[in-house]
DNA sequence: TCAGGGATTCTT
DNA sequence: AGAATCCCTGAC
């Protein structure tokens, strides 16, 4: 069963925990994919000096984080990597939540080759490699610039479903990764994941 | 118009 | 520890 809007209306930290264990789904011409959400980050508009919209900046790559919850936002990282985020809080207030890493569930064949274009025999060994990052997820998940501004609602590619519920002891609350330029905003408790997780990124 | 830097990943 | 790699942003 998929999220409504009503999820997605939750404040940005609660959905950012409430997205834990849930199952990012993208349906591509070859294949469905699909992954357990077990590592996320919470930005928090204006008021937060990681996130892209700090100071209300709004240029066109930051525009869709201004429109209403459950939106994507996508963007490239270093020149080389993707990165998949979920526009959250109310119209307005641009507010959006990093997908940082998942556990495969279906298509790792298909993933495997999008992210190493190869081979029975080397998967085995990659496998706890293949979306344990934010842009990791992105190259094995077909995740880019085209699904910038999709909604997760409206019968598009992307989706994310109702799984198993997730034990609040079972998740881990600590600071965000790469954000040391947010000065005292670094240390703010953004990022949830899912304790002793093999396919958390490492850091 | 242009220099600087980045919500990363992989290799050395 | 350093490279890859290029779009975005803000300043000029």
């Amino acid at each position: 069963m998929t999220i409504t809007k009503e999820f997605l209306e939750q404040p940005t930290l609660e959905l950012a925990r409430q997205l834990i264990g849930k199952e990012l789904v993208h349906e591509t011409t070859q294949g469905t994919l699909s992954g357990k959400i077990v590592e996320v980050e919470a930005y928090k508009g204006p008021e937060d000096k990681a996130a892209h919209s700090y100071g209300g900046r709004r240029t066109s790559r930051t525009e869709i984080m201004y429109s209403a919850p459950g939106h994507v936002y996508m963007f490239l990282i270093y020149g080389m990597h993707h990165c998949f985020n979920i526009v959250s809080g109310p119209i307005g207030k641009p507010e959006a939540i990093l997908i940082r890493a998942l556990e495969p569930i279906q298509g790792i064949e298909l993933m495997l080759k999008n992210r190493f274009g190869i081979k029975e025999s080397y998967l085995r060994s990659q496998y706890r490699n293949l979306t344990n990052g934010p842009g990791k997820l992105c190259k094995a998940m077909q995740l880019n610039m085209d699904l910038y501004g999709q909604t997760l609602m409206d019968n598009h590619s992307v989706s994310i479903r109702h799984s198993q519920s997730v034990d609040d002891s079972d998740i881990i609350r600590s600071p965000r990764i790469n954000i040391d330029y947010a000065e005292e905003h670094a240390a703010l408790p953004y990022r949830f994941h899912l304790r002793d997780h093999p396919h958390v990124s490492k850091a």
